[in-house]
RNA sequence: GCCGACGUAGCUCAGCUGGUAGAGCAACGCACUCGUAAUGCGUAGGUCAGGGGUUCGAGUCCCCUCGUCGGCUCCA
């Protein structure tokens, strides 16, 4: 039989047999590669080890070790999961069944509504299966084919048609399934190491409201029981962080029942952290050439009309009507957004260009009314605080102007010590705004970017209506990734208000408005610090940077002086004079994760000074005030 | 809004197939006055989320509402 040669990553070239498929490659490789292998790129495209290699293919054998493994190895239990849901009920119709980040699901309709005791009866399917190494056999097959296979099973049936005319359709069997995929799989279910179904959920039919609902199960693989184990260990680490939990512990928020949903209470500690936050922000704003500015809750109707808000942000709004008096009732609208009273602000003057690039900022309090399943603590609330800001500019200022505000965003995520990237969000389908304004726009977000060295994902299409926008996500102590920051270019509310300014050759023209947040939400931002930081915050933003323990009751003057002297210099001070053992009290700050704790017994009031405790370090010696005051006010 | 689970003391939770509510921590009181992560004893604390129904009897079963949790969706 005559040889095909193929290249390998490297650039070498290897001969194989006529016929020989990405496993025959891999052994003549070498017995260990073969043993390893997972599938194959061959040009770059993922297929299956079976698959038969071709004259002049370059050819990469994939092993766990490859980037794609995780990907192959959920998608392949997806369908494992699956077989065994198709074997413990039969009628059971399949969506669509990803792999994503740490998993896969799979989408399915059956007769029953599935408890979470189900998962158990699935799972023990599940590993039959993974132990009776079952491989995943392709056929491939034409669209009218495929649409006789699939009959009866209109999800199926709906994504066969929307493949391209003529095209090829792979499925893949194995057991008791067959599906509609693109493949590839792993060799044999034998090769998923460790999986967990981990919850149950419902999921509209293609995401979209109007259709079916399906049940969803979410779960998680890996090659090794040990990978699994270590994911379990993030999961809990993460629910250790939750700022829920966190901000009952450490007294910092609560969310009652007959407040309503989504609408936090934030207690003295908490009230304090925030702002903390916003003073140290206003401060760098001020800085950076921004105007403050405060704007009212409610407006008329008329502004909300005028914004646009009424015909299409009203089932997010808060409304409510005044009788005025004299047979006169308003209708009035609590702002979900601050850009109508920026603008009116804007709008108080004739602008001159002189007057541009002007940047208002606010700490703007916004209601909006979202949908009741989707609150979660601070992070997702029905009212928050936007660090918002507007800035008017000519087009030309555009460029710079971003610039600024990412140097304010790389400035505000290094002092958490956030990492963080950028995507840029381009022209949808439905928008407003010439062609030119949309490329001039977006080509500004992407140099002032590139100006920076920066890095980013385009999402195509993915632009609000009225501009592109940059999001900013950062990534947390565990990895976690939040969007935060936003920069969008607005071409509607400048023409629906209709501001203009007066150029340099005494003309009309219309100004860019951006608008920015760089926490986003302060209270969600806050979340977001409580989960980082796991409520161990630095000196700086602890609600209580220090607490003074008497050792015994006759040193409670002599603390209460201390607190005061402290509170002096600035210093957040509580003394702890519950009658309690020194130790207990230590084991309560420690838990309240303060900073610092000053001990105060005898020698310590003898000779005016604390012995200070550090959180992490433990005891590190006397300290006089000045010392430590200094100290903790300097870090 | 939709699907599912859940809601018992301030917190964490127990309470079998319906028989009239319990623990630990916290709180309060008393004793202890203590040297770097939890002293002992005692007291008090609940319309079992709210409303309706079934039943001789409901924390427990059914319905509705509110809220929480996990998803979906939305995010001008």
């Amino acid at each position: 039989m005559p040889d095909i040669t193929v290249k390998l990553p490297d650039g070498s070239e290897k001969q194989v047999p006529e016929g020989a498929t990405v496993l025959d490659l891999a052994n003549a490789i070498g017995p260990r590669l073969a043993q390893a292998a997972l599938a194959g790129k061959v040009d770059g495209a993922l297929v299956d080890i079976e698959r038969v290699l071709s004259d002049g293919d370059v050819v990469e054998i994939v092993t766990d070790k490859s980037p794609e493994a995780l990907d192959l190895l959920r998608h392949s239990s997806a369908h494992v999961m699956a077989e065994a849901i198709k074997a413990l009920h039969p009628e059971a119709t399949f969506g669509v069944g990803p792999s994503i980040e740490d998993g896969f699901y799979y989408d399915f309709k059956i007769d029953t509504q599935l408890t979470p005791a189900d998962l158990a009866a699935i799972e023990e399917r599940m590993a039959q299966i993974i132990a009776e190494e079952r491989t995943f056999d392709r056929a491939e097959l034409t669209k009218l084919e495929a649409h006789d296979l699939f009959e009866g099973d209109p999800f199926k049936q709906e994504l066969i048609d929307e493949l391209p005319e003529g095209e090829i359709i792979s499925i893949y069997r194995e057991g008791v399934f067959t599906d509609l995929c693109r493949g590839p799989h792993v060799p044999h279910t034998g090769r998923i190491g460790a999986f967990k179904l981990m919850k149950l959920a419902g999921a509209y039919w293609r995401g979209d409201s109007s259709r079916p609902m399906l049940q969803r199960i979410y779960g998680t693989a890996w090659f090794t029981q040990k990978d699994l184990d270590d994911h379990l260990e993030r999961i809990e680490e993460a629910e250790r962080r939750d700022h829920r939990k966190l901000g009952r512990e450490l007294d910092l928020f609560s969310l009652h029942e007959n407040a309503g949903a989504g609408l936090p209470l934030y207690h003295p500690k908490g009230a304090r952290m925030l702002r903390i936050i916003q003073e140290w922000l206003r401060q760098e704003l001020y800085r950076r050439g921004y105007d403050e500015v405060i704007t009212p809750h409610v407006y008329k109707a008329d502004v909300w009309k005028t914004s646009g808000h009424w015909d299409n942000y009203r089932e997010n709004m808060y409304f409510f009507q005044i009788d005025e008096g004299g047979g006169h009732v308003n209708d009035y609208g609590i702002k979900p957004m601050n850009c109508p009273g920026h603008i009116m602000v804007f709008q108080n003057d004739l602008r001159s260009y002189r007057d541009l690039p002007m940047r208002l900022f606010e700490f703007g309090t916004v209601y909006r009314h979202e949908l009741s399943g989707v609150m979660h603590g601070l992070m997702r609330a029905r009212g928050f605080t936007q660090d918002d800001a507007h800035i008017f500019c000519m087009p030309d200022q555009v460029h710079d102007e971003v610039i600024a505000m990412l140097d304010l965003v790389d400035y505000v995520n290094g002092v958490f010590g956030f990492e963080y990237t950028a995507e840029v969000s381009t022209k949808p389908e439905k928008s407003i705004g010439s062609d030119e304004d949309w490329e001039h726009a977006t080509d500004s977000l992407k140099s002032a970017l590139e100006a920076r060295g920066m890095e980013y994902e385009i999402n195509e299409g993915d632009g609000a209506f009225y501009g592109p926008k940059i999001d900013i996500k950062l990534r947390d102590a565990i990895g976690r990734t939040w969007q935060t920051a936003t920069i969008q270019v607005d071409f509607n509310n400048p023409e629906r208000f209709d501001i203009t300014y007066r150029t340099a050759e005494n003309t009309e023209a219309r100004p860019f408005m951006l608008h920015r947040t760089i926490l986003g939400s302060m209270e969600r931002f806050l979340g977001i610090l409580i989960e980082h930081y796991a409520g161990a915050f630095p000196a700086w933003l602890a609600p209580v940077q220090a607490v003074v323990i008497p050792i015994a009751d006759r040193h409670l003057e002599h603390c209460d002086s201390v607190r005061a002297r402290l509170a002096a210099t600035g210093l957040r001070v509580e003394v702890y004079a519950d009658q309690e053992p020194m130790r207990v009290k230590i084991a309560k700050a420690q838990q309240q994760k303060v900073p610092y704790m000053l001990v105060v017994g005898d020698k310590e009031v003898e000779a005016d000074v604390v012995s200070v405790r550090e959180r992490t370090r433990g005891d590190i010696g006397q300290m006089g005030l000045d010392d430590f005051a200094k100290s903790v006010l300097e870090a």
